[in-house]
DNA sequence: CGACAGATTGACGAAAGTCAATTACGGTGG
DNA sequence: CCACCGTAATTGACTTTCGTCAATCTGTCG
């Protein structure tokens, strides 16, 4: 039986610009995959390979330096697009942070049938446009930033991504486990990790949030961390 | 008479996606705009508004933070397209660096048009993908690297896309003038004025560079700036 | 020949990085 | 349920890089 009719994330992913012929058809050329935390689907230089959908889970995007070196230029969430169509070659890695279900599909065969669904490709297109917005926004952070803002700036951002599992409230949410560990928000943030602890420590001080948990945040003044956020970033 | 024939980026922009019906159809809507160096053709937060081809100079992609911090997050050449389809906000401001020809749409022509132009969205898709990757690898530069491996990323990959304008040759080239004044370079690269120039000084005092007047450079150790580049070394 | 913006240089300070302990959490097994 | 272990996180002392502020220089252009 076609497994894309039961597929979770089947109105959110690309998937959703086809009807269900088209999603039966796509979905043959797809291979369900489960990754273990920490395991990587796609190494950084490797020829263009693999395309995929997440169902489940978080996954990263990162480079690095010839010494080690990481920074983690993008975060995965389900329904998310990974991947590089149409033959370039992979520019990152992507590698599990949690448990994760994907759906995979070779690089030729989903350019092959993209070409032919136009409405897959604008979804592709639309999604691709914001993720670089997202992105451009994030050099802003990294580049003209200083520690406590980046750190406040991520914190109200997973606020709002992170709501995604349980689609009950659909507001920023004040209580969340992060699926980061340390070295992974320094990655994100281009800092280190113990740089990330002191400011934390300095938000928990003052009683802007509490960290009740190794991955757990709870945000107790968000207007105090929007205004260190950003001597604000314009929006 | 269609001035589309006779574009100088006929051939490279996404128009190269069109044939000639279809490319006069488009260039009807079109308005060709010339721009001073300084003026700002895009807001950040407008409501999104205009599209473009650049058709000659170069302009700069850019978002602040409220105390006039500035981040560059993107510049563009001759055939890149700019703004942002399909109806989301304005992120950035977008800014003629040099004299700009540009030829113009409203973000609602163009959207329709290219909902029925697949062709046309797919040549978005592509540079769009292509645009995500580069911005990527510079997350890794702002997050990662010190002064000088910026610097010498910098100049390396501007001794690549300048070559542009004549292309007689296409290799990489060792004296190019600058689209940017130093303040420039400082927002794109997230350092101050005053580091970049004293990491340039340092790179002509050991024989890398030269700067025979403001804007120009002259690569003449390429290995050197290479090997600074990617993590570097020296100093 | 100035005048002015842009660039350089210098002295200093502060933010973040480095290195090295130390502590706390969370999972395991008794 | 509790004790133990290993990893992850925190904390502290110190260093380094880069930013800040201010003065000076330089080249571009009227």
């Amino acid at each position: 039986m076609d497994p894309c009719t039961t597929c979770v994330v089947r109105n959110r992913a690309i998937c959703s610009a086809l009807d269900l012929n088209e999603v039966a058809a796509l979905g043959k050329m797809g291979r369900h995959h489960r990754l273990v935390p920490g395991q990587t689907l796609i190494w950084e230089g490797e020829d263009s390979l693999l395309v995929a959908n997440v169902i489940e889970g978080v996954l990263k995007l990162s480079t690095s330096l010839s010494d080690g070196r990481e920074q983690i230029v993008g975060v995965v969430y389900p329904s998310d697009f990974i991947g590089r169509p149409f033959g370039a070659r992979a520019q990152h890695n992507v590698t599990a942070l949690t448990e994760a279900h994907v759906c995979t599909f070779s690089g030729g065969d989903f350019d092959r049938f993209a070409q032919e669904h136009p409405q897959l490709e604008h979804k592709l297109l639309e999604r691709t446009l914001a993720e670089l917005d997202r992105t451009r926004r994030w050099l802003l952070l990294l580049g003209r930033m200083t520690a406590s803002e980046k750190l406040a700036t991520f914190l109200l951002d997973m606020s709002e991504r992170l709501v995604r599992p349980d689609c009950s409230s659909n507001g920023p949410i004040n209580a969340f486990d992060l699926p980061f560990g340390r070295q992974q928000i320094a990655d994100i943030l281009g800092l280190t990790i113990e740089t990330v602890s002191r400011r934390l420590n300095d938000f928990k001080a003052e009683g802007i949030i509490g960290v009740p948990s190794r991955r757990r945040i709870e945000i107790l003044d968000r207007e105090a961390l929007a205004g260190i956020a950003s001597s604000g970033s314009v929006r």
